[in-house]
DNA sequence: AATACAAATCAAATTTATTTGATTTGATGT
DNA sequence: ACATCAAATCAAATAAATTTGATTTGTATT
C-alpha cells in the first residue's frame, strides 16, 4: 500500500527527468501520437513507452487510444492538481510552532 | 554546463523523494535547525545533510547559519518559482500546431 | 593552541531508475 | 484465420540516486 508521500512523489517524478521534460515541451503544442514523439526524440520505442507510463501515472499527461495509435496530451486537471499539491507542500501550515535549539 | 532541462529537473527533484517530502512537512511549521530535524526523522547526520543539500539547491528551501547550527526553512521565493515553472511547463503554448499521424 | 561539537564531504555499498533489445499483446486490414 | 503494425511488457545491462560510516571542515569555547 502506497504512503501519501509515495503518491505525492509520483506526481513530481514526471518532472525530474530531462527526457520527460522534453516530451512535455512537445506536448505543449498540442496532442501528439507516439509516432510523432518518436521522430522528435532521441529515444527508442520501448524507452518512449517507459517514460510515457511515468508521465501518465503522474496524472500530468493523459492518453487516448485511437485504433493502433496512442495519443498523448497534457492533462489540465492533472496539471492543476500538481500545482495545488506543490502549493500545499510549500505553504506554512496554520499551527506553526517555532521549536528550536538549545543554544 | 547544465541544460535548461537539467535546471528545471533540479527544482522538482526536491519533491521526488519521500524523505524530502517528510522534511518539507516538518518545515511547514516553521524554521528548524538540523538538530531538530535529525530527532524527528529516520536519518543519520550525513543522510540529512545529503537531502538538505538537494532541497537547498532546488531553491525550495533556504538555509541560515547561526554559530555551529544551520537552520532551514521553506523559501517563499523558491516555492513561488517552482509553482510558476510548473505552470509554464504544463500550459499549452501560443503557437500550437496539431500535427499528427498518417492514418 | 587545544578541545568540543555541528555539519559537510568522501568513499564504498546498496538500492533504484533508465536504457536497450527481444518478445508479447492488441487492434486493423486482407 | 493470417499478416501487419503500434505499443506494452519483459529481462538484462548500465547509470544514477541513496544510504552508511569515517573523515574533514568550520565555529565556538576553554
Amino acid at each position: 500500500m502506497a504512503t501519501v508521500y509515495e503518491n505525492h512523489a509520483r506526481v513530481f517524478k514526471a518532472l525530474c527527468d530531462e527526457k520527460r521534460l522534453k516530451i512535455l515541451e512537445l506536448l505543449r503544442s498540442g496532442e501528439k501520437c507516439a509516432c510523432v514523439l518518436l521522430e522528435q526524440l532521441d529515444l527508442g520505442q520501448s524507452g518512449l513507452s517507459y517514460h510515457m507510463k511515468i508521465l501518465v501515472e503522474s496524472g500530468i499527461v493523459e492518453s487516448r487510444q485511437e485504433g493502433k495509435w496512442t495519443h498523448y496530451k497534457i492533462s489540465e486537471k492533472g496539471s492543476a492538481y500538481a500545482g495545488d499539491l506543490l502549493r500545499e507542500l510549500t505553504t506554512p501550515n496554520a499551527a506553526a510552532k517555532e521549536i528550536c535549539c538549545k543554544k
